[in-house]
DNA sequence: AAGATACCGAACACCTTGTACGGTATTATT
DNA sequence: AATAATACCGTACAAGGTGTTCGGTATCTT
């Protein structure tokens, strides 16, 4: 890739990152992002369609990131779903602030999108742990709609509350019945 | 109050009621909505501030018949958590195109935080029952939360399920521990 | 050195929003 | 029944954001 295109989308994704710690999202322009990266307008289009486009690839970045980080430390060692689930908030630990902006916002559901379709595959795992009677498709929504929740808690009541501890939280209301 | 204001009222709440069957939220504009309630542009604005204003005070009325509702037929007969739960769920269930439009929307909090409000004097009074160790914050937030991804499951994934079965799924996965 | 590629930035058309205002119809008051 | 108050009409308007276009300039590649 191009050193130009590297260092554009550099300045768009860290001028967005500033400017969603101190604002909210849908007041947030195109412009203003611009204006903050340095950048031109056509140069902005040229690389998102558009400001949720944007949203959506730095989601993107993110949750690369947690997948990756998964191969090399965690898949073999700690299989556990409590250790699998702190691992993925030890990631957004160093994020709070974005993410609690993200979260805030009215496109909260991409992100959320992400998190849900990853957590799908991985409580497709340990579904058959769970004994509640209740179709696998309510129980799979349950689980990952609930861990959401947990995130959205933690990021918003009690952000210095530790991943491991909030990992635990989880797993406490989520006790195999 | 005025007669034509409320039949203007009523206008406006059954043209957004329609349009919303068939379009995304964030697709209808105020016009749509003037067009389809055959009002002026002004009368629109001098009854809402914003399509997000109309938006609550539809979301008002739905969980201020749901608050009626319960003083003359539930309060006393039962009152156990799950039939509460599955009165909610009734009132929606005759409202579920709307609903559905309106979860499905970049708005959907406006009618989760009037659910999530609702429901939070309710698990004030069974709260005791649970015994997970957390925070009493942390388990209001994932039993009100867990409970509008239910109401979400339902009418997104499965609405044909009736009410009372979804409260019973609900409370298979939050029985107390 | 030459061609390709990315950026610049001003200009533009488009759409939606929310307000303003003079005129008309309906309701309430006396 | 006459009058005042109130709500509606609908056009017009300013403001603001969006996404595109295009000729020119800078940077990278070969």
């Amino acid at each position: 890739m191009d050193r130009r295109q590297r260092k554009t989308r550099e300045a768009i994704f860290s001028a967005f990152s500033e400017l969603i710690r101190s604002r909210r999202y849908e007041s947030i322009t195109v412009q203003d992002i611009i204006d903050r990266a340095d950048i031109g307008r056509s140069t902005f289009y040229s690389h998102f369609e558009t400001k949720d486009h944007l949203l959506k690839a730095i989601c993107g970045d993110i949750f690369e990131h947690i997948i990756e980080g998964e191969d090399c430390d965690y898949k073999e060692k700690s299989d556990t779903l409590s250790s699998r689930l702190a691992h993925i908030l030890w990631h957004f630990n160093g994020k709070k602030a974005e993410i609690r902006g993200i979260l805030a916002s009215q496109s909260s559901d991409i992100f959320t999108g992400y998190l849900k379709a990853y957590l799908n595959t991985l409580f497709d795992m340990y579904l058959s742990d769970f004994h509640v009677g209740t179709p696998d498709s309510y129980l799979k929504n349950h689980l990952t709609g609930s861990f959401c929740e947990a995130v959205r808690w933690w990021i918003e009541e009690s952000p210095d509350t530790s991943p491991d501890e909030i990992a635990a939280y989880y797993m406490a209301v989520t006790e195999k019945h």
